[in-house]
RNA sequence: GCCGGUGUGUCGGAAUUGGCAGACGAGACAGACUCAAAAUCUGUUAUCCGCAAGGGUGUGUGGGUUCGAGUCCCACCACCGGCACCA
C-alpha cells in the first residue's frame, strides 16, 4: 500500500485548521509552555529551508508538550517593517503595504503546508496599526522616563541607501544592506539610553538558562570593564585632563598622554597651542577616515604632539607630553588616556615610533622587545614597589587616588546607546512633535497610533531626510501642549523596534486597551524556551531584554527576564558546503521538497541531517533516506498484529526507544532521537511483525516529527480519536536493559575476545568467565596478573607482566 | 590581536561524558525481483598485510596522565564564528 502524502498531508492540515487543536487555551489552571521562535521577515523570496530548521526544533518540543498535557502557546508572526520591502516598492511602484500583504500570504501558505502547529489565531504583523500603536506607546514611555533622547553626533551614514546606520548595522565600515562604504556625518538623531541598563542586562544573565556561548557573546557585547578615572593636572593651568584606565597600578610608568582628535580640550586652549596648524591638519585627515579605515591602520600609529600643553603625573609630579592620535576614541572612556608604553602594546608602538621613554614598572617581560602585560614584581613605583599581586596593586592605587582626591574607581562599557532612527518610509513613525515654544512634545497616548501617511513616492530625501519630510499634511501639525503651529518628527523607528516586544503581544494579541492583559502576562510569561539564530543573540536579544526590563521597571510586566531559556540552531549550508545564497545558486527551496517528497520528509530531514546546533550541508541523497524511513513506517500497517501489550521480543527495544527519544528531544538531539526510531524500525522488520500496542507507541514518538503520516496511520488503525488526543508514552526503567550483555575482554588494554554474560553478573564471575576464554587463557599463562578489573556491562581488563 | 567553537570512514554524522570507535542515514559493490529500468528487499563496506585463520594501524599533528584516551592535560596546525586601537 503506497503512502500518498499528496492527499494525506493537505487532509490533516485542513483538519487541524478546522478543529483548532493547536490554539492555546484560556485555561490558566493547566501548566503552561510558551515556546517562541524568531518571527520571519516576509521577504519576496519566500521561505528558506533555514526557516524550516529554525522552527522545527520548538515545533517538535511544542507537540511533545501538548501530548504531555501542557497548555502550549506556540505562536508565529511577521516582522514586516524593513528596507527590502521599501526598496522593492521604490523599484516597482507597488505600495509597501501591498508588498507586505502579498509576502505574508505567501509565507503563511508555505508554513501551513509544512504542517507547523502554530496558533494561527494569534498572528502578529508589526506593520499593523493595532500592533505598532503599542510600539509607539512603549517608545513614549521611554521618552517620558528620559530614556529616549535626541543628540547631535557623528553618525554612520550610508550615501547609497541615504540612511543613518547604527554601529551594529555598519560593522566593518560597510553598510549592512548595500555593502557600500559608510561615511561619518553630523546629525540630530534619536537614541535609546540602553547603556543605563548595561548592568541589569549583565546581572540578569545569571538568572537565565541560555547556551553558554550565547551568554558569553552578550557579556562581550556589553563589555564591562573595571578601572579608575584619574585627573592629570595641566602645567601652568587649572585644567585637569581626565582619563580612564584599567591599570591604575601602572601609573608610575606613564610617559605621555594621548587624546582623541575630537577632544574638546584642544579648542578650549587653541590660543596656547603653538602648532595648531599641524593639529588641525591631522584632525581633518582623521575625520575623513571612516571607522573602518581607522581600525585598518592598527599597526601603524599616527599622531601629533601638542606643543603648549604639558600634563603632570599626579602621583610623582613628572611633566609629560600630550599627543593627539586617532588610536584613542572619543566614544569610549573620557576620550583621553594615560600611556604606559612598557605595559600596553598600543602605547608601546606609539612610543617606539615617536621616540618616547619606556619605563618598566612591572618585572617579568623584556620591554626592549615588546610591552609586557603579565604579572610580576612592581619596580620604579615608590610606595608600590615590591607588590606582586595585580589585583591588590590596583586596589591600593585606587585607595591612594581617592584619598588624595586625584581620581577614583569606576567602570566603563563597550556598549553604546542605541541609535534609534531611520530616514525611511516603511517604519513606525516616531510619535513626537517639535514645537517652537514647547520643544519636543509627545503625541498624546489617546492619539496613538500615529499612522504612517499614504504616499506615492518612497524615495528618501537627498540629504538623509525621511520621505515623510516631504509630506506637508503630515509634517505640519498643532502642538499638543500649546496648540500652536508645530512640526512632526519625520524619522521612523529602526527595524529592531517591532521585534523588541512581539513576544508580549502573542500573549494577548487582540487587546485594544493595553499591549497585553496583566493576567495573561502573568500566566504566560516568561517565554519558557526561545530558539533562533546565532546572528541575533547580540542585537535583537539584547534590545528585547532591554525593552522588557524597562517595562518591568515601570510595572508593566511581571518578571525580570523575558526568556527563561535560549538556544540557537545551526545554519543549513548549500549542497556545496557553503552558505546558501542566490548568487551561488545553491539555494534549496523548501516548497519543492514538500511537493516532491512531502512535508514529513522535509521536517524529519532538517532535524536528522546533523547536530541541531551545528551547521550542516544539505544533501539531495540523504534526504531520500528520510523518505524511505517514512515509507517504511507507513508499511508497518501491513505487518501489524493484535496485542495490547509489548511482545517479549520488543519489550526492551520499545522501552529503550521511548527513553532515548524522550530524553534526546529535551536536549535538542533530534538527530539521535530519529536514529533511535530508525533502529527500532529495523528491529521490527527483522522480527517481521509489530503489534498494535507497539505501533501505537511508535506513532506517538514519531508524531512530533512527522505528524501527517502518523495521524493517518492512527486513523487507519482505528486507535480512537486523533494522535493529538493521546498522551506521550511512558517507559519502565527496569525494562530498558537486556538480560544478557556482550562484554569485551582486554589483556593489557587490547581487546582479545568478546563474551555474553548475564547483565547482573558479579565482578568476580565476570573476570573468571573471561579467564576461561581460550585466547585469554593462553595469553596470561605463565605470566603474573598485576591487575584485573570489570567495568559493569562493558568490559574486563586483565593486566599481566 | 583577543574570545569562543570545530577537526572522527567516500559523505552527513554517532559514541551513555574515561570503558567494545564508526550507531543511524547516504553513497558504493554484490545478489533477489523485473523483458528492462526505477522502486523495493537481502548482504558487504575504516584501513594495511594475508588465500585463510589471524595480525598490525587507526578519531588534525607531537608529547603526557591512565589498566584503558575520540573524550583529560601540555604544545602546535588547520578551518569556522564573534569582537576588534575599548585604554
Amino acid at each position: 500500500m503506497y503512502y500518498d502524502f499528496k492527499s494525506v498531508e493537505p487532509k490533516w492540515q485542513k483538519r487541524w485548521e478546522e478543529s483548532g487543536v493547536f490554539h492555546a487555551s484560556d485555561d490558566h489552571d493547566k501548566p503552561k509552555f510558551y515556546g517562541l521562535v524568531e518571527f520571519p521577515y516576509p521577504s519576496g523570496a519566500g521561505m528558506h529551508v533555514g526557516h524550516i530548521k529554525a522552527y522545527s526544533g520548538l515545533e517538535v518540543i511544542s507537540r511533545k508538550r501538548r501530548l504531555q498535557g501542557y497548555n502550549v502557546l506556540f505562536p508565529i508572526g511577521f516582522d514586516a517593517y524593513g528596507l527590502p520591502t521599501e526598496n522593492y516598492a521604490i523599484k516597482t511602484g507597488i505600495h509597501p503595504r501591498k508588498v507586505t500583504d502579498t509576502n505574508i500570504a505567501k509565507f503563511t501558505d508555505q508554513l501551513k503546508k509544512v504542517g507547523f502547529s502554530f496558533d494561527w489565531t494569534r498572528v502578529i504583523d508589526t506593520t499593523e496599526d493595532g500592533y505598532y500603536k503599542w510600539t509607539q506607546w512603549i517608545f513614549l514611555k521611554m521618552f517620558e522616563k528620559g530614556l529616549a533622547f535626541r543628540d547631535k553626533t557623528l553618525v554612520n551614514y550610508c550615501p547609497s541607501c541615504k540612511v543613518v546606520l547604527s554601529n551594529e548595522d555598519s560593522q566593518g565600515g560597510k553598510c549592512d544592506i548595500c555593502h557600500s562604504d559608510v561615511i561619518q556625518k553630523s546629525k540630530d538623531v534619536w537614541y535609546l539610553r540602553i547603556t543605563e541598563y548595561a548592568d541589569k542586562l549583565l546581572e540578569g544573565l545569571e538568572k537565565v538558562d541560555y547556551l553558554p556561548n550565547i551568554k558569553l557573546q552578550q557579556v562581550n557585547w556589553i563589555g564591562k570593564s573595571r578601572g579608575a578615572f584619574v585627573n592629570f593636572p595641566i602645567k601652568n593651568n587649572d585644567e585637569r585632563l581626565r582619563i580612564y584606565t584599567t591599570r591604575p597600578d601602572t601609573l608610575f610608568g606613564v610617559t605621555f598622554m594621548v587624546i582623541a582628535p575630537e577632544h574638546p580640550i584642544i579648542d578650549k586652549y587653541a590660543d596656547k597651542i603653538s602648532n595648531m596648524d599641524e593639529i588641525e591638519a591631522y584632525r581633518a585627515e582623521c575625520s575623513k577616515k571612516t571607522e573602518f579605515e581607522r581600525t585598518q591602520l592598527v599597526k601603524d600609529k599616527t599622531g601629533v604632539k601638542i606643543d603648549g600643553l604639558t600634563a603632570v603625573n599626579p602621583v610623582n609630579g613628572k611633566e609629560i607630553p600630550v599627543y593627539i592620535s586617532d588610536y584613542v576614541m572619543m566614544g569610549y572612556g573620557t576620550g583621553a588616556i594615560m600611556a604606559v608604553p612598557a605595559h600596553d602594546s598600543r602605547d608601546y608602538d606609539f612610543a617606539k615610533k615617536f621616540g618616547i621613554d619606556i619605563i618598566e614598572v612591572i618585572k617579568g617581560g623584556d620591554i626592549s622587545k615588546e610591552a609586557y602585560s603579565g604579572d610580576g614584581e612592581m619596580v620604579n613605583s615608590e610606595f608600590m614597589n615590591g607588590m606582586t599581586n595585580k589585583k591588590e596593586s590596583i586596589a591600593k592605587m585606587i585607595d591612594y587616588l581617592t584619598e588624595k582626591g586625584i581620581g577614583e574607581g569606576g567602570v566603563q562599557y563597550k556598549m553604546k546607546d542605541w541609535a534609534f532612527n531611520r530616514q525611511r518610509y516603511w517604519g513606525e513613525p516616531i510619535p513626537i512633535v517639535h514645537c517652537p515654544k514647547c520643544g519636543m512634545v509627545a503625541v498624546p497616548y489617546d492619539e496613538l497610533p500615529l499612522k504612517l501617511p499614504e504616499v506615492e513616492n518612497f524615495e528618501p530625501g537627498s540629504d538623509g531626510e525621511s520621505p515623510l519630510a516631504k509630506i506637508e499634511s503630515f509634517v505640519n501639525c498643532k502642538c499638543p501642549k500649546c496648540g500652536g503651529d508645530a512640526k512632526r518628527e519625520t524619522d521612523t523607528m529602526p527595524q529592531w523596534a517591532g521585534s523588541s516586544w512581539y513576544f508580549l503581544r502573542y500573549v494577548d494579541p487582540h487587546n485594544e486597551k493595553s499591549f497585553a492583559d496583566a493576567e495573561e502576562l502573568k500566566y504566560w510569561m516568561p517565554v519558557d524556551w526561545y530558539n533562533g539564530g546565532m546572528e541575533h543573540v547580540t542585537r535583537h536579544l539584547i534590545y528585547s531584554r532591554f525593552w522588557y526590563k524597562f517595562l518591568y521597571d515601570i510595572g508593566e510586566v511581571p518578571y525580570e527576564e523575558p526568556y527563561a531559556k535560549r538556544t540557537a540552531q545551526g545554519l543549513i549550508l548549500g549542497p556545496d558546503g557553503v552558505k546558501m545564497s542566490k548568487s551561488r545558486g545553491n539555494v534549496i527551496d523548501p516548497n519543492e521538497v514538500v511537493e516532491s517528497l512531502g512535508a514529513d520528509v522535509l521536517r524529519t530531514y532538517v532535524l536528522f541531517m546533523g547536530d541541531y546546533e551545528q551547521a550542516a550541508p544539505w544533501s539531495e541523497d540523504s534526504v531520500k533516506g528520510c523518505k524511505r524511513f517514512i515509507d517504511r513506517i507507513w508499511n508497518l500497517l501491513e505487518i501489524t498484529t493484535d496485542g495490547e501489550e509489548y511482545s517479549e521480543k520488543l519489550s526492551v527495544p520499545m522501552n529503550k526507544t521511548i527513553k532515548k527519544v524522550s530524553e534526546d528531544i529535551e536536549q535538542m538531539k533530534f538527530n539521535t532521537a530519529i536514529a533511535a526510531m530508525m533502529t527500532l524500525l529495523n528491529t521490527v522488520y527483522s522480527i517481521g511483525e509489530i503489534n498494535k500496542a507497539e505501533l501505537k507507541t511508535l506513532i506517538l514518538l514519531l508524531n512530533p516529527f512527522a505528524p501527517h503520516v502518523t495521524e493517518e496511520m492512527w486513523e487507519k488503525m482505528e486507535f480512537g480519536g486523533t494522535v493529538t488526543d493521546w498522551s506521550w508514552p511512558e517507559y519502565d526503567e527496569t525494562k530498558c536493559v537486556d538480560s544478557t550483555v556482550q562484554i569485551a575482554i582486554q589483556v593489557n588494554g587490547k581487546i582479545k575476545a568478546r563474551i555474553d554474560v548475564p547483565t547482573d553478573i558479579s565482578s568476580q564471575d565476570a573476570i573468571a568467565a573471561a579467564k576461561k576464554e581460550t585466547v585469554v587463557a593462553s595469553l596470561i599463562e605463565g605470566k603474573t596478573v598485576v591487575k584485573e578489573l570489570y567495568v559493569k556491562g562493558k568490559l574486563v581488563n586483565i593486566v599481566v607482566k
